[in-house]
RNA sequence: GGUCCGUUCGUCUAGGGGUUAGGACAGUAGAUUUUCAUUCUACCAACAGGGGUUCGAUUCCCCUACGGACUACCA
């Protein structure tokens, strides 16, 4: 249709922290713009300043830099747009309201909030279909419609509050298309007079989106399936301020759904359901109580940026290939706005668990390693790049997050004080303790200490005890690490080193008899 | 209530007028692993219902049902 410029924008408000659903649609919003060498912009939607809450944006900013999402131009980076906070554009917004006015397609509102209440009570009262501001009711209000001119006036001059509503008109088909739904029709009949200009003197969304929009050229306007019946209204605000010639094209996300079926994701499922639904933990405060709060964040619950974007990508998108793991770099090229569906999606826990432990696997012992060593400075214990290297190496199998390498792995650092119970009635027994007590003997003056020389001394052990080596293998390992399973046996005896394992096969030969 | 959007295995989805309706996650079973995990193999499992159109519909159309969003001087 048009060869201008793809500028692609994500606009959140400032109302709190962002949730996956916002981050999703921020990815895609980048995807489509890399995938066409346009442009990513972030604007801040703060014209609602009762919802504000400090540290939202920061923390929008920070979960975007987070799961790898770039901004070209945003109110932190600036840009030719500038500024990109709604709040610093107020002074902008009124001359377009004002045109709308002096154009007959929008108009002055007296009406208090008392009066909209009661008229909305009366039309609810007389089962009118749609109780709304609209082309009909609004000639039973105080409007500069339905006014004098001279009172009008008067009002303006006394100061009296006052809202700009659009002037939608009565009868009109009013139609668009989505570049995943296709054309969408709705009847102005069903459009309310919305308001544009509050009587604080903000615009509202609506205003304030279409009028950012167009100043900053954005050429595809891609969001959530809730603003889907707002468009229309739009569409409408497009037209009247003469710019349908360049409005965007219009792309409305399918949403996504509470695992347990009914109703958009929200901020409150997570603790609910038990994962999380923010990139990032978030420290608020409960609205009633006003007691702190803490919900958690897909990267403090130990998931890799990476495999969050790779199940997000693929919630509500699909390359049509069987191909599922996708790089940040992969997506760009494999993207594309027809290939979104139309129907919402829930969340699966066990799908985004899959592509964590996918990606986890897929990095080095290096970039593994430090995971290790940082939750063990946190328990007061040191431990080399080295060592944790070989340790993450023989665990990486068997761990879904990065904080799994602790707790699977601590008795490489603690001797055990006890002893899996189950393992301990079923595999211990005198012979046993004693056959493990000569391979402690053994291990002592050991020249071999690598996994293969272990074994090697530990069969030629329990052969000349007239043991079979199976039948004591599950009672060495509970004796040197305490529990019941783990990785190769004596590739963790010889991570621990001999001079360990004897003493902890002593220890136990002692305590279990 | 009204307007709009949607409906393929439990979940994410592919597909498309004639297919054994495919894949992935989960689940189950088996193999490997002396353990657990990994890995591999197999299995389980879906076109919401009713009308059309058609030689033929899960696919196209209509209706119903169900689900969802929206319905603020919130975004």
């Amino acid at each position: 249709m048009s060869e201008r410029p793809v500028r692609v924008r994500f606009a959140p408000s400032p109302t709190g922290p962002l949730h996956i659903g916002g981050v999703r649609t921020a990815l895609y919003n980048y995807l489509l713009a890399r995938k066409l060498g346009g442009t990513m912009i972030l604007r801040i939607e703060d014209t609602d300043q009762n919802r504000f809450v400090p540290g939202a944006e920061d923390y929008i900013r920070e979960s975007l830099e987070w799961v790898g999402i770039e901004l070209d131009e945003s109110p932190w980076k600036g840009g030719p747009h500038a500024p990109y906070k709604q709040s610093e554009r107020k002074p902008m917004y009124k001359q377009y309201a004002d045109q709308l006015i002096a154009d007959g397609h929008a108009y002055y509102a007296f009406d208090t909030p008392e009066e909209l209440d009661a008229m909305r009570a009366r039309l609810t009262a007389a089962k009118v279909p749609n109780p709304q501001y609209n082309s009909i009711t609004r000639a039973q209000m105080r409007n500069s419609l339905t006014l004098p001119a001279e009172e009008v006036q008067q009002l303006l001059e006394a100061g009296v509050p006052y809202v700009i509503r659009l002037k939608v008109p009565r009868k009109e088909e009013i139609r668009f298309q989505d570049m995943i739904r296709g054309w969408v029709v709705v009847h102005s009949s069903s459009v309310d007079d919305k308001v544009l200009m509050k009587s604080d003197g903000m615009p509202t969304y609506h205003l304030a989106n279409i009028v950012d929009d167009h100043l900053m050229d954005i050429s595809h306007v891609i969001r959530g399936e809730e603003w889907l019946p707002s468009a229309p209204l739009h569409v409408l605000l497009y037209r009247y301020l003469g710019w349908e010639s360049t409005m965007p094209q219009f792309a409305h996300l399918p949403l996504l759904l509470k695992p347990d079926g009914t109703g958009k994701l929200s901020k409150r499922d997570g603790d609910r359901l038990g994962f999380p639904v923010f990139a990032l933990e978030w420290h608020g405060t409960d609205a009633e109580t006003g007691e702190p709060t803490v919900s958690r964040g897909y990267r403090e619950d130990g998931y890799l940026p990476e495999a969050l974007v790779n199940f997000l990508a693929f919630l509500g998108w699909n390359p049509g290939t069987a191909q599922e793991i996708f790089s940040m770099e992969e997506l760009i090229q494999a993207f594309s706005i027809e290939r979104v569906s139309k129907s919402p999606a829930k969340f699966d826990q066990n799908k985004v668990k899959w592509f964590n432990e996918h990606y986890l696997r897929a990095k080095s012992n290096a970039e593994l390693a430090p995971y290790l060593i940082d939750a063990l400075k946190e328990h007061g214990i040191a431990c080399e790049q080295a060592r944790a290297e070989q340790i993450v190496s023989v665990m990486k199998e068997r761990v879904s997050f990065p904080q799994d390498f602790w707790m699977e792995a601590r008795y490489f650092f603690q001797a055990p004080t006890e002893y899996d119970q189950h393992v301990v009635e079923k595999k211990w027994n005198p012979q046993v303790s004693a056959a493990l007590a000569v391979y402690a003997e053994a291990l002592s003056s050991a020249a071999e200490t690598t996994a293969e020389g272990l074994k090697t001394l530990f069969n030629q052990t329990m052969e000349a005890q007239g043991l079979k080596p199976g039948q004591v293998l599950q009672a060495l390992r509970v004796a040197a690490t305490g529990a019941g399973a783990g990785p190769d046996l004596f590739e963790t005896l010889a991570i621990l080193g001999t001079a360990e394992v004897t003493t902890r096969l002593q220890t136990a030969v002692a305590k279990l008899g």
